[in-house]
DNA sequence: CGCTTTTGACCAGCGC
DNA sequence: GCGCTGGTCAAAAGCG
């Protein structure tokens, strides 16, 4: 392919790129590069434009341009869900509900509009399932501080399940967790409902680094949480798995990877620019850091091709301390503590939305 | 003391 | 209507 070749030669071109540009593709050793990974690449060519001298930038406008063209033709080849637009559709709701007026307030680019979450949830798949590898320690984070209401033995399961529902007294995201009947290893989490707030933790409260261990509960007795637990989204219209994500992921973020019409996005949001984190800042002091108000952030935010130095370096300290269940079956939830530095975003709340 | 987990009870939905 | 099953409630206990 041509076009593949373009950004080859541009890898070549900028040495210090080739190595990024290898350092995003294919991370995981599969030969299959995801569209996150074409839009960091996509980034980090444009980067080497933007260093070439006035007329090399000339020279690369037009194959700049059929880089881009290829890119959509690859994003719209594999990702095939919902678009930003459906997004925007879905979340552009002017509701007569009063109460959620008052309550829930998001922006679009045509101005405020108000926003009803029962409305987007009744519009939007609200309910998925995730298998998550847990590495051996039984644990799974995904960022969110769950608390446990419920466990049931489960007809024809030998392993419980555990009920759990976010804390935050405004949200009614709720979890189901149980072990794997065929993979002991691997947790099924069934995510339902959206979390209406961001984890404030990952954002807003920069914790000193290297972050210091906290003290795990005695009943947990396992060695302390392990990076790179392997997740899989499970689309629960379908038994068959989605080939969303292997990647590796910070175990303090232990979520589904965000399909691809949300990368250009995710991407800018990864570098936490001074505008976004003062953006959230301003609205987590007004109203509490509502979903409502990070959906925005995300619309509105397009794809910047300037400063996009990537650089997904995901350092995992998980020092949560989930409990486990009496059972030494499963055990996640609870008492997150979110590394600042990692890249992972909320990717509970994107994989809703998205 | 406040928060979280545990666990039996209760409730609702579904199939027969 | 009845029983089964999954989901939720809430009091008690545990923990820091």
């Amino acid at each position: 392919m041509e076009e593949d070749l373009l950004l080859l030669e541009a890898s070549v071109a900028v040495p210090p790129l080739a190595e990024s540009i290898n350092k995003y593709c294919w991370p995981n050793g599969s030969d299959f590069a995801t569209t996150e990974e074409l839009m960091m690449m996509s980034d980090l060519v444009d980067e080497a434009a933007l260093s070439s001298s006035p007329v090399q930038q000339q020279e690369e406008e037009e194959p700049r341009r059929q880089r881009e063209s290829m890119l959509n033709k690859l994003i719209s080849t594999v990702y095939s869900g919902p678009t930003i637009s459906d997004i925007e559709s879905a979340l552009s709701f002017t509701g007569a509900d009063q109460a959620a007026a008052v309550d829930a307030h998001i922006y679009n680019s045509a101005g405020p509009v108000v926003f009803s979450p029962e409305k987007v949830l009744s519009k939007m798949e609200n309910k998925y399932t995730l298998k998550i590898k847990t590495c051996g320690n039984g644990l799974a984070e995904d960022g969110y501080k769950w608390r446990k209401y419920g466990q049931k033995s489960i007809k024809n399961s030998p392993n419980p399940r555990s009920y759990y529902r976010c804390t935050n007294p405004r949200c009614n995201a709720k979890k189901q967790v149980e072990r794997s009947t065929e993979e002991a290893d691997t947790l099924v989490v069934t995510y339902e409902g959206l979390h209406l707030h961001y984890t404030y933790s990952h954002f807003l409260q920069p914790q000193p680094q290297p972050q210091p261990q906290q003290p795990k509960k005695p009943k947990l007795g396992g060695p302390p949480p392990q990076p790179q637990p392997i997740i899989m989204l499970e689309d629960l219209d379908g038994p068959a798995q989605q080939d969303i994500t292997t990647c590796p992921l910070d175990a303090t973020a232990m979520a589904p990877a965000p399909p691809p019409a949300a990368l250009c996005y995710l991407d800018d949001m990864f570098q936490k620019p001074a505008f976004f984190e003062e953006e959230l800042q301003q609205q987590h002091i007004t109203n509490g850091g509502l979903l409502e108000d990070m959906v925005p952030l995300l619309v509105r935010r397009p794809c910047s091709s300037t400063g996009a130095t990537t650089t997904t370096t995901g350092s995992s300290t998980t020092s949560s301390s989930p409990q486990l269940a009496p059972s030494p079956d499963l055990s996640t939830s609870s008492s997150v503590s979110w590394n600042p530095t990692s890249p992972y975003i909320d990717m509970a709340i994107l994989s809703n939305i998205f």
